[in-house]
DNA sequence: AAGGTTAATGTTTTT
DNA sequence: CATTAACCTT
């Protein structure tokens, strides 16, 4: 590689993404603000390891938080080499941890065809070991213990490592014991969750010197992305495998932190400072995504965090001076809001703006469907992300279970949530007979079903399903080393009975199920054996979102970290909902920090043109509430914003409007002072204002026209539902 | 053992 | 309001 002569991958870069990509030695910090080329520094990086021939291919660790962003690397990282890498340990830290861990399985009492369970198994799972227990599960709720040992979990700590005083509130300090109680099972079951993949490698890379020093030998360098996101027990696996050559590159902003509450911990970006000595901070500031407004916007509203470690974001486009200031819109109601948000959609599309480069990004997944419902009036296409994965729908995980039981006749989970799937008339009772037999043979479940159908234990039309079942798992797991995987799931898909039940099944969803089913075994062919398939399903799979239609997309705002279009909406900015309520009385100012980091990730997703908006009145669950202006609206620097405010909201409520808007009163003063005006948020009674000829609009049935008006009833010719007679006050006049 | 009824409970979520 | 899980009835 010549050195006079930059190569052009090097040459693209401005000097500080240069200088991060080309520290190539020893531990550093890439602080990366939104937008700012972070991952196209950690390919570049990751490429020029490579070209440089400092290391090859397999000499590099590079980890990810997401699947998505691991193909991503993947794909870019080929890109600049000119042909994809073989033997990378590139991606997620779960998966790396997975295929590590089936090597050091025995270490921590696993075999290395362990199961990865999801967090519905999980949670079964701890259910049982605190019924096993006595626990009284309703004063006691199996989540609340789950999330703790996650937490556990996450700050790498076994129960033998969990301290005494960390082990009072639950259950009458039993948590720590019902921890242990639920490893033992999960080992019992050669079972490891999530969170295990970590803690035991973890734990193995900690008391395994020689395995320690074999990875050190093989990673020659480190690369990590979302550094901010990461929670103990990474870092401390980070930790352990760099100690080596201290080759590590972590990127993260501590400005897009936004998972604490799932154990991520900033504090890992301080801790890398001390942990790494020399280690180098490069800071990338030039954004070349957003306006200087937006940047501005969101720059403004983020320096009212405390504890940061201090980028600003410049603007890096040329274009990015001239662009449109922040829009922050002032609305009646939720309705309101959501005609608001369609109608500048609708404008949007008629301008040539593609959908695709549209979204609304909410606080929580539940306000996505009234605009929804918005969209669907008037015929936007547009697409949810989130929600359901693949392999999370029922369909997928019952076949799944079946697999796993053929393939582990000892995964008693698998087992226990098909043995009655189809409906085989096996009930609490036989249930529990099975259970009873497992414990006192010390058998798996399966195996205390046959003893079961041998010694008479089991009766009638539920004896007869046993035994076909378990004859067919027998026959499955030969028919596997004979015919292939593929042959043997379609055919014990069909001889259990199961696609038949969902072919008999008459609900609209049956044949969408019935279609994923034919998905699964499909997506089965890729992969050599029904393991390294069960691995992929359980870490790797997502949705199949190959719609490359133009829609708006509509996402949470945690959902859209990483993503970036030309116009954002973000809706629902107000007090209690945005900074969401429940995060500021579970964490108080800390909670409040990341809700305003939220924001702020939130409107560096715009390139163009962010819209922010708040209603007066909003529907929670029965009625409807009178809210407050988000405090946030206050933070934004008032020169690069924008504010407008609906016709109604003017009208009715002019000191709203004002108190709002100036975002002058201190937060105490005011709150109480704008609820007075929203006490009687009743509407005037509109029929005599409505003319004959006026275009309206109503929540079914859209836009219309009004033919004729009686007292409070008009006859509305609506542009898709036809004639309709409607009551004035679900109207609103356009 | 299955289906219907009531009561509780409403963030964010990758792996 | 609307979803879901626990509960009760047949």
């Amino acid at each position: 590689m010549s050195i006079t002569a930059a190569p052009d991958y090097l040459t693209r870069l401005n000097p500080e993404q240069r200088a991060a990509v080309e520290t190539v030695d020893g531990p550093l910090l890439v602080l990366a603000g939104a937008g700012t080329g972070k991952t196209r520094v950690l390919t570049t990086r990751f490429a020029h390891i490579l070209l440089t021939q400092r290391a090859f291919p397999n000499q590099v660790l590079a980890v990810t938080f997401t699947n998505k962003a691991a193909r991503e690397m993947r794909d870019r990282v080929a890109a600049i080499l000119g042909s994809p890498a073989e033997g990378l340990w590139l991606g997620t830290f779960h998966a790396l941890c997975a295929r590590m861990l089936r090597r050091h399985a025995e270490h921590v009492g696993l075999a290395s065809n362990f199961t990865i369970l999801d967090s519905d198994d999980q949670l079964r799972l701890l259910k049982q070991v605190m019924e096993a227990a006595r626990v009284d599960i309703k004063r006691w709720v199996p989540p609340a213990l789950m999330s703790v040992i996650q937490r556990w979990k996450d700050r790498g700590l076994t129960p033998e490592r969990v301290s005494a005083n960390e082990d009072t509130d639950f259950a009458n300090g039993r948590a720590r014991a019902l921890y242990e109680a639920y490893q033992a099972r999960l080992r019992t079951l050669n079972a490891a969750d999530f969170g295990d993949l970590l803690l035991h490698m973890t734990e193995i890379l900690r008391s395994q010197p020689d395995i320690l020093a074999d990875y050190h030998r093989r990673f020659r360098y480190i690369l990590v992305d979302e550094y901010q996101d990461t929670n103990l027990v990474q870092y401390l696996w980070l930790r352990l495998l760099a100690q080596g050559h201290r080759n590590i590159c972590c990127v993260g902003d501590d400005d897009q932190s936004i998972y604490s509450w799932r154990g991520a911990e900033v504090e890992n970006i301080l801790r890398f400072e001390k942990d790494f000595e020399n280690a180098r901070i490069v800071r990338l500031e030039s954004n070349y995504r957003s306006t200087a407004p937006i940047l501005a916007a969101a720059s403004g509203l983020i320096a009212h965090n405390e504890g940061r470690l201090g980028k600003t974001l410049r603007p890096g486009r040329q274009d990015a001076q001239t662009g449109e200031k922040v829009t922050v819109v002032g609305l009646w109601d939720s309705d309101e809001e959501g005609r608001m948000v369609g109608d500048r959609i609708e404008r949007l599309r008629h301008d040539g703006h593609p959908l695709a480069e549209i979204a609304i990004l909410v606080r929580a997944g539940y306000q996505t469907r009234s605009f929804e419902e918005r969209l669907i009036t008037l015929g936007v296409p547009y697409r949810v992300v989130g929600g359901l994965r693949f392999y999370e729908r029922a369909e997928i995980r019952d076949a799944i279970a079946y697999m796993r039981a053929t393939v582990q006749p000892a995964d008693d989970l698998a087992f226990e949530r098909i043995v009655n799937v189809p409906r085989r008339g096996v009930g609490d009772a036989a249930l529990r007979a099975m259970h009873e037999a497992s414990r006192s043979l010390g058998v798996p479940l399966a195996a205390a079903a046959g003893h079961l159908l041998e010694n008479g234990g089991l009766k009638g039309r539920v004896k007869e399903a046993i035994g076909t079942l378990l004859r067919g798992f027998a026959r499955w797991r030969q028919m596997l080393d004979v015919d292939g995987h593929v042959v043997t799931v379609a055919t014990l898909l069909d001889e259990s009975g199961y696609t038949e039940m969902w072919k008999q099944d008459k609900s609209a969803e049956a044949p969408g199920r019935l279609e994923n089913l034919k998905e699964l075994v499909r997506a089965l062919a890729d992969f050599e054996t029904l393991s390294g398939f069960l691995d992929h399903v359980s870490l790797v799979m997502e949705n199949e979102e190959r719609a490359e239609t133009d829609r708006v997309s509509l996402m949470t705002l945690h959902g859209a970290k990483g993503l970036e279009f030309d116009t954002v909406f973000l809706p629902g900015w107000e007090e209690g909902i945005f900074p969401n309520q429940r995060s500021m009385d579970e964490s108080g100012n800390k909670g409040l920090e990341e809700e305003r980091r939220l924001a702020y990730v939130g409107l560096t997703r715009a390139r163009r043109r962010a819209i922010v908006s708040h209603a007066s009145n909003r529907r929670i669950y029965a009625n409807w509430q009178a809210s407050v202006p988000s405090r946030f609206l206050d933070e934004l620097p008032t020169e690069h914003i924008e504010h407008t405010g609906s016709a109604a909201l003017a009208r009715d409520n002019r000191i709203a409007a004002a108190t709002s808007f100036t975002g002058q009163f201190p937060l105490v003063a005011r709150r109480p002072r704008v609820i007075d005006v929203w006490e009687q948020p009743s509407r005037p009674a509109r029929a005599d204002q409505i003319p004959i000829g006026a275009r309206v609009f109503h929540t079914k049935f859209g836009y219309g026209t009004v033919t004729a008006a009686d007292d409070d009833k008009l006859d509305v010719r609506f542009e898709t539902s036809g004639d309709k007679r409607v009551l004035d006050r679900f109207v609103e006049r356009v």
